[in-house]
RNA sequence: GGACGCUUAGCUCAGUUGGGAGAGCAUCGCCCUUACAAGGCGAGGGUCACUGGUUCAAGUCCAGUAGCGUCCA
């Protein structure tokens, strides 16, 4: 072996391996135990966010394998809708090939399959890369034949049952990428603009109460007064009550639109009359369905000011008794030209009242970045109102938990008031939606136009034209975990996987995704006895992964870091052009450029993908987002170094040499005991920190048995009997090191898979196990007959002993090379026994050279002193020790012990705490008083009789 | 405005039912000792955001304040 670990050697070959003998396969025996991957976008890469998860659900998945669980982690990908869409029309530009209307849809959809084929084996490629132990002979993709099939089907059944209906509704309508989006790929931001103050004038010669001969309504939003249709007032207003019922003349375009009263104003706001738009805006469109008024759509789909205002009513019908004439000037106007305009023309007709400076919240889309528009369209809704209170209810009844359990509240407030679900998107990539309609516009909704003619009884004579929209693109995921398990067919596989155990994923699509698969999993999948089944029984919610100061990771930013680039390192250059490279903004580039080159003035390193999975794991504290911190990372790396060296010993002491595994006399020492008991305990912390998702504490037992346990004591305990011990107890302590060693690294693999692997197959035949991977070896089980507490006290007598004369040799600054000759004082029958047996130990740890035991009246020589219970260790300062320093660490000694001692004494005086406090915590108080009192006068005297020198 | 979360060592974070404040990294000192200098040994470092309350006892429970964050309106 190599002295260093270096993981790149070994890491991708290990892959293959495990890949090619399958794995990653279910074992087809034992209780089912399934995960199903949060579907990555097929044509995109991997980010922190998806190493984080990722190594969750292996070390899950890898973990159940191991302990008999028929496991499987389903691979799939998304197609990912408008994201896929938006990077194909780019890439067509930027190579100056016709646009996607250029195309048409056919030919542009065949581009995206082609862009699918070329990139869509980059995030798989990167996920191999994780060591991820997916089934990849199960790999299924959104838009694949058997997921569309699901799609169609559930689309179809849901109609039948009524619970989809389409309808002309005012959505999100996102006038860059053209289509519908949900409210939840709205991002509301505050914006200061402004609030102009209009003055509509009365019809009729009608007058206010203070005889102005017009209403003055205060707006936001100045270029929608085109489709007004009613100034409304609030019922109660005692300013306004006399005109309600009248009319005015809507300016520029000269309409008579109705006064009416509604609940919804606000007589504070403003001056209590305020213009209703029902077709431009949400808060509206519910007063006019109200009050019954019509509609009148006066943007185009790329939000320009139309020619002539399209009218409905209120039920979305079309209303040709109302026109809606529109300026020739405004016409064809940019939203945000016109609003000027109109301004403008209120102002020249001494129209405008006010102008007011006012913050409001304005909906951007999430994926465009432009400002969001409601907007009148044909839409396809989900009912999602009763599927919601089924989905609630499994929430609130167990059936799905969520950990951190907060994330249940977000959950249940979002179900209290969920909205019906609008699911076609004006996109080409993407189901097509499965509706097809004659030439009267009547739909027809089936699994394809053959059944759809069948079933309607519609020949050949009538035209059909299918649907153009497509479906979102959570709708099909939303049938994740059991279209990747074959639904419709009632399949073995959905039998045995389905309900899945954990979807481990993030807190922001936890609407998106997360209660939508609940909601269509339980209307759809039911048990033998009809009683709707749950898709998963466990919601495991990660934080985010943010940057070292806290930020957000993303490319604009500038601040992402590729987790590939943490396994494999890459250089300051590289690492510039990757984060540079695409930036439209050289302004950007340049900030980005600067700031990347102060992070990361040598690159980054190579790390591995096992520190990687490490540091993930160790900062997964439940639910918080965690601050990237690259020293974590390396602290990892070095960790998995250790190992690697601490392997190297043991097999350097091991291999082909006799470990016991054949028989033969063996002569455990104490230390031997102590490790295996040592050992068992952190078997039984590790498995407990898995079943309650503590990835965090997990990797810390790890750690902290591996390097402060077994490398810090154990191997340097195994060094005076592998020198010198008898036949057989080094076969003992042999066994013991390969033993413990083995079983260390099957506890390990599920967070570290290669390094463990790669060490393992070399180990294991020593211990006796002959395999060709460790990733089907059992997870080690806990065995309490192997703590030995005896052993554990007795090694915990010589780490004292030992730390005393390393403490004594540090503050004098006495080098570690230099033996010592030490002398013990005041050694009880149980002390000595210790010694006796353990003298080896004790000479090489501390490096002595000599114990000599001192008759309890003998004087020794000046000496600094250490304690191990009422026993004193003496070093003699002869030549040695400084006399004042010595009196210097006396006296730290004392000060620390006589804060200790004062404390518990304050609390032993206090009678309510006698009184009160249970008898265990007094006890041990008093045990702690009696022991602060007896060091504390040991060190005093101590004290004196150097001063005295 | 409502809901939730966070505030602990210089930095990143643990702290499980209330009972002597922890880890990693960083810092300081001594060591290239045949597993490991990506290391060994030793040491220093905290008004647990603030105020009040409950309790014999509060980082932990309760109320409030401040700052930060997220979601919703």
């Amino acid at each position: 072996m190599d002295t260093k670990f270096n993981p790149s050697n070994i890491e991708q070959a290990l892959y293959q391996a495990w890949e090619e003998k399958g794995y990653f396969k279910p074992a087809g025996q034992g209780d089912a135990y399934c995960i199903m991957i949060p579907p990555p976008n097929v044509t995109g890469s991997l980010h922190m966010g998806h190493a984080f998860q990722q190594t969750i659900m292996d070390a899950l998945t890898r973990y159940k394998r191991m302990d008999g669980h028929n496991a499987l982690w389903q691979m799939g990908t998304d197609h990912a809708g408008i994201a896929t869409q938006m990077v194909v029309e780019r890439k067509l530009a930027a190579e100056g090939q016709p646009d996607r209307h250029q195309l048409g849809r056919e030919k542009f959809i065949d581009k995206v399959w082609q862009w699918k084929e070329e990139s869509g084996g980059t995030i798989t490629r990167q996920m191999r890369r994780l060591g991820n132990s997916l089934d990849w002979t199960r790999e299924r993709f959104t838009m694949d034949d058997g997921l569309s099939n699901a799609v169609k089907e559930v689309f179809v059944r849901l109609y039948q049952d009524d619970l989809i209906y389409r309808g002309k509704r005012l959505v999100n309508w996102d006038p860059k990428l053209q289509t519908a989006i949900s409210d939840l790929e709205v991002e509301n931001k505050e914006k200061q603009g402004s609030i102009w103050h209009l003055r509509y004038p009365l019809a009729d010669g009608a007058v206010t109460k203070d005889g102005k001969n017009y209403l003055v309504v205060a707006t936001t939003r100045p270029e929608t007064m085109l489709g007004d249709t009613a100034v409304a007032v609030n019922p109660a207003d005692e300013r306004y009550q006399a005109l309600v019922g009248k009319e005015i003349i809507l300016p520029l375009v000269n309409r008579r639109i109705p006064i009416i009263a509604d609940d919804y104003v606000d007589q504070e706001f403003g001056t209590g009359c305020v213009k209703i738009t029902p077709a431009h805006d949400f808060n509206d469109y519910d007063v006019g369905k109200r009050n019954n008024l019509p509609m009148v759509n006066v943007l185009s789909p790329t939000a320009e000011v139309v020619a002539q205002g399209e009218v409905y009513y209120a039920d979305g019908t079309a209303n040709n008794e109302f026109s809606a004439d529109i300026p020739a000037d405004l016409q064809g106007l940019d939203r945000f030209a016109a609003r000027k305009a109109i301004v403008e023309q209120f102002e020249a007709a001494e129209l405008l009242e006010k102008i007011e400076p006012h913050t409001n919240k304005t909906p951007y889309g999430d994926r465009s970045g432009v400002v969001i528009e409601p907007y009148l369209t044909d839409q396809w809704y989900v009912r999602v109102e009763q599927m919601a209170k089924t989905a609630t209810e499994a929430v609130e009844n167990g059936d799905i938990q969520f950990v951190p359990k907060q994330y249940e509240n977000m959950y249940f407030s979002w179900m209290r008031d969920i909205q019906d679900w609008c699911i076609s998107r004006q996109l080409w990539w993407g189901h097509r939606i499965p509706a097809w309609y004659d030439e009267q516009g009547q739909v027809y909704v089936g699994r394809d136009e053959a059944e759809v003619r069948k079933q309607y009884q519609l020949d050949d004579t009538v035209a059909l034209k299918q649907d153009d929209d497509v479906l979102d693109t959570w709708f099909s995921s939303a049938l994740w975990t059991f279209s990747t398990l074959g639904w419709p067919d009632n399949t073995e596989d959905l039998k045995t996987f389905h309900p899945t155990d954990v979807l481990v994923t993030g807190f922001d699509i936890i609407f998106f995704w997360v209660a939508r698969m609940i909601m269509m999993t339980m209307h759809f999948i039911k048990d033998e006895n009809g009683k709707p089944q749950v898709p998963f029984k466990t919601v495991y919610v990660t934080g985010l992964i943010r940057d070292d100061e806290g930020n957000k990771m993303s490319k604009s930013k500038g601040n992402v870091i590729d987790p590939l680039d943490m396994i494999d390192g890459i250089s300051l250059d590289d690492l510039i052009e990757k984060r540079t490279g695409n930036m439209m903004q050289p302004k950007l580039a340049a900030k980005i450029e600067k700031r990347t080159r102060k992070e990361f003035a040598d690159g980054i390193e190579a790390h591995g993908t096992d520190a990687l999975r490490f540091t993930l794991a160790a900062l997964a504290s439940t639910g918080r987002d965690i601050n990237w911190d690259m020293k974590r990372l390396e602290g990892y790396r070095n960790f998995c170094n250790k190992l690697w060296n601490a392997s190297r010993y043991v097999l350097m002491n091991t291999e082909g040499q006799d470990c016991g595994q054949d028989g033969g006399e063996l002569d455990y020492s104490l230390a031997d005991k102590w490790i295996l008991g040592r050992l068992q305990q952190t078997v039984q912390s590790v498995r407990g920190h898995f079943d309650q998702y503590r990835f965090d504490l997990l990797a810390q037992n790890l750690y902290e048995f591996t390097w402060n346990q077994f490398c810090d004591w154990y191997l340097e305990l195994t060094k005076p009997v592998l020198n010198s011990g008898s036949e057989a107890q080094q076969r003992a302590t042999r066994k013991t090191l390969v033993t413990v060693l083995e079983t260390l690294l099957r506890l390990m693999h599920p967070v570290m898979p290669f390094i463990s692997e790669e060490i393992w197959l070399k180990v294991a035949p020593l211990a006796g196990v002959n395999a060709s991977t460790i990733m089907l070896q059992p997870f080690p089980s806990f065995q309490a007959d192997k703590i030995d507490e005896s052993a554990i006290a007795d090694v915990e007598w010589l780490k004292t002993f030992i730390l005393g004369v390393r403490n004594i040799r540090g503050e004098m600054n006495i080098s570690p090379n230099k033996p010592l000759s030490v002398l013990v004082k005041n050694v009880s029958t149980s002390d000595q026994n210790i010694l006796d047996q353990n003298d080896s130990f004790l000479r090489s740890l501390a490096k002595l050279d000599d114990i000599k035991v001192l008759a309890d009246d003998q004087k020794g020589p000046a000496s600094a002193t250490a304690y191990v219970g009422d026993m004193a260790i003496l070093i003699p300062m002869a030549g040695l020790i400084d006399k004042d320093a010595e009196l210097a660490r006396l006296k730290k000694a004392i000060d620390k012990n006589e804060k200790d001692l004062q404390r518990v004494a304050g609390k032993l005086k206090n009678e309510k705490f006698v009184n009160n406090a249970p008898a265990a915590v007094l006890q041990k108080e008093k045990d702690k008083q009696a022991e602060f009192e007896q060091a504390l006068n040991k060190l005093k005297q101590q004290y004196d009789e150097i001063s005295a020198l």
